[in-house]
RNA sequence: GGGGACGUGGUGCAGCGGUUAGCAUGCCGGUCUGUCACACCGGUGGUCGCGGGUUCGAGUCCCGUCGUCCCCGCCA
């Protein structure tokens, strides 16, 4: 070992030992008659001296930050007037008597000694300066302990770590898969995987009960903040178990790892919400919860109005919705609900009602509808000072709008906890949506979930009625893992792909080796995947999935480091029997 | 596929039609023996992303293009 110690760990009762540490220099800080440099690694910050020594200063002379060097030399304590409390190390510093250079570094391009600054096109493309940066260090750090935790729970719990292929099957539903040319069967090619689903649900046919993977994923589509092209699952599949047997051992892995890395303790289940109930009183499926002003229902105030507005929504088939704002309403400007009018505009909503309960119950319909203000005050249980936002529209259309408005009104008047833990299952939604522009039913979740047994049996005609045993958990309105209970029965597989249009011979084509393996014998199973990224993401706060990834993509999908996607030699493409069509290479 | 923001010394920003493009930081040199984003003094550093147009005159206005970021669509 080139060193003795690393830069974190030396402490007052150090004192006194003779030290070999390595790593980068981060500052030097030179006052003439004394030079102090601050040595850094992953472990922290420990400052150096030099020993009367001239050996020492002509090299601490030619040291610049991010060289690498080792240092040798004894730990002393530093004068009081000088100890530091604010780092670990703060108490101490090494006496150099030998400082050896083991490799010499131009000037950076961006800061390594801070964070927040420089544009993301620069920290990409100089992703191992960056990722020097404390903030960056802690939460690859960070993610490192907690997939640790999580594999220590599964293992636990008796899960097996299980890998499967990255070259797979293209196959259809979802999203666009990445392609890889296979040379051995030209015009062929394997898929990356969107999810090993299927292949998880085969590893349980063949009887391991209880898988898990920390799984690499790829899609083929557009990317945000929270969306990467390839990304990670913690993947799990249990046999043998209902619906709540798999949420209450993802709750579980949740608690434990917000328990062992985060030392937050949570007792209480987390809340569960249908899907239905999400929506009406949200206006999503991946609500924020903790600070109220759910969606309120007030048809029943408006049957015999006379505003014309409502009453036409009404006569449409529409309803009137709205949520209370707690406080602060007479904050609430002309200009900023005009805003607030302006962008529910754009979601669809013909305009915006507002009412003030702040001197006395107020509204902007009351010269239309005298004593509708108290009304609605009683009906929603505005408090003194409070108010509503209200409008009318279609159904679907008003829970979104208002949904957004919701948050938005909730972010503006700060009532948005960052230190909450939001987490609460979204259960029962639909298994099938109708898809306007392929003009056929779709699986919602996918289409080897389980659809609610009841509704087979209430509404075995009318697929759009039939709940299935998916369920989503939400994490701060992201939905960070979703899974459910799987079909395991062949019959009723194939009805399933019939409701989605997928013809018998389709299915054998795609999905045959899933239905024959279901003739063998299948354990009742399901399971659930957490997006890992996402979950990291919001649990160190960050606002972005790359902050928590080593090595991100831009949003067009490049890696600024590596330079790829790029072009590759002709005869590549040509032992491939691949021809690029005109035009859409670049030099 | 669509909407929006941004692009100016190495880095972060200012300049919004008119002399020589400014500030901070970095970098280089100097002074300084307890600093900790050390301080202070001096200096270096920019064809204003690229192309075209409008204008007597463009970093500034217009069009296009490239890049980064955010959002809608898309993401079972």
């Amino acid at each position: 070992m080139l060193r003795t110690h690393n830069c974190g760990e030396l402490r007052i009762n150090d004192v006194g030992k003779k030290v070999t540490l390595a790593g980068w220099v981060d500052k030097i800080r030179d006052l003439g008659g004394i030079r102090f440099l601050i040595l850094k690694d992953r472990y922290g910050y420990i400052q150096v001296v030099p020993g009367d020594n001239e050996k020492v200063a002509e090299t601490l002379r030619k040291l610049k930050p991010e060289y690498v060097i080792r240092v040798s030399g004894t730990v002393r304590k530093r004068p009081d007037e000088a100890v530091r409390t604010d780092i670990p190390t703060g108490q101490v510093e090494v006496v150099a008597d030998e400082i050896e250079i083991l490799s010499e570094a131009q000037t950076p391009p961006i800061y390594t000694d801070r964070d927040d600054d420089t544009s993301e096109e620069l920290r990409l493309k100089y992703r191992y300066l960056d990722l020097r940066k404390p903030r960056m260090q802690h939460n690859i750090i960070m993610r490192h302990r907690i997939v640790q935790t999580i594999r220590e729970y599964l293992n636990k719990n008796g899960f097996l770590e299980i890998e499967t292929p990255m070259l797979m099957k293209s196959t259809p539903e979802g999203a666009r898969d990445f392609i890889v040319p296979s040379r051995l069967r030209p015009g062929k090619f394997y898929a990356l995987p969107q999810s090993p689903q299927l292949l998880k649900q085969i590893l349980m046919i063949a009887g391991f009960d209880r898988y898990y993977q920390i799984a690499r994923c790829f899609r083929d589509e557009d990317l945000r903040a929270d969306r990467q092209p390839e990304f990670s699952q913690i993947d799990i599949e249990m046999s043998f178990v209902e619906r709540d047997d798999v949420i209450e051992m993802a709750e579980g892995l949740v608690k434990y790892v917000l328990e062992k890395v985060f030392n937050r303790k949570l007792d209480k289940q987390f809340k569960r919400l249908t899907y239905e109930e999400a929506m009406e009183k949200y206006g999503t499926d991946k609500p924020l919860t903790h600070f109220g002003m759910e969606l309120q229902e007030l048809e029943e105030l408006f049957y015999d109005t006379p505003v014309n507005f409502i009453k036409a929504v009404l006569e449409k088939g529409g309803t009137i919705k709205g949520f209370v704002v707690p406080r602060d309403m007479s904050s609430f400007t002309r200009k900023r609900i005009d805003s607030y009018t302006k962008m529910v505009q754009e979601l669809g909503l013909g305009g915006l009602i507002w009412v003030k309960n702040v001197d006395e119950p107020r509204s902007s319909i009351d010269r239309i509808s005298p004593g509708i203000s108290s009304k609605i005050v009683e009906h929603m249980k505005i408090p003194k000072g409070g108010g509503a936002l209200i409008a009318a529209g279609e159904r679907e259309v008003l829970n979104e709008a208002l949904g957004i408005l919701r948050v938005k009104v909730a972010q503006d008047m700060g009532m948005i906890d960052a230190d909450e833990l939001d987490l609460l299952w979204i259960i029962d939604f639909p298994m099938f949506e109708w898809d306007d522009e392929e003009n056929r039913l779709v699986a919602r979740h996918h289409p080897f979930t389980m659809p609610h047994p009841e509704d087979m049996k209430a509404y075995p005609d009318d697929p759009l009625k039939i709940r299935s045993l998916a369920y989503d958990l939400v994490m701060n309105g992201n939905e960070i893992a979703g899974g459910s209970i799987r079909i395991h029965s062949t019959e009723l597989q194939r009805w399933v792909f019939e409701k989605i249009g997928i013809t018998e011979n389709e299915a054998n084509e795609k999905f045959g080796f899933l239905l024959e393996a279901m003739r063998y014998g299948v354990p009742p199973h399901g399971g659930i995947a957490f997006g890992l990224d996402r979950f990291v993401m919001i649990l160190l706060k960050e606002k972005s999935i790359r902050e928590v990834m080593a090595f991100p993509k831009t949003t067009t999908g490049a890696d600024l480091m590596m330079g790829a996607p790029s072009n590759v030699p002709d005869e590549m493409l040509k032992e491939l029997k691949i021809r690029v069509m005109e035009n859409t290479r670049e030099v």
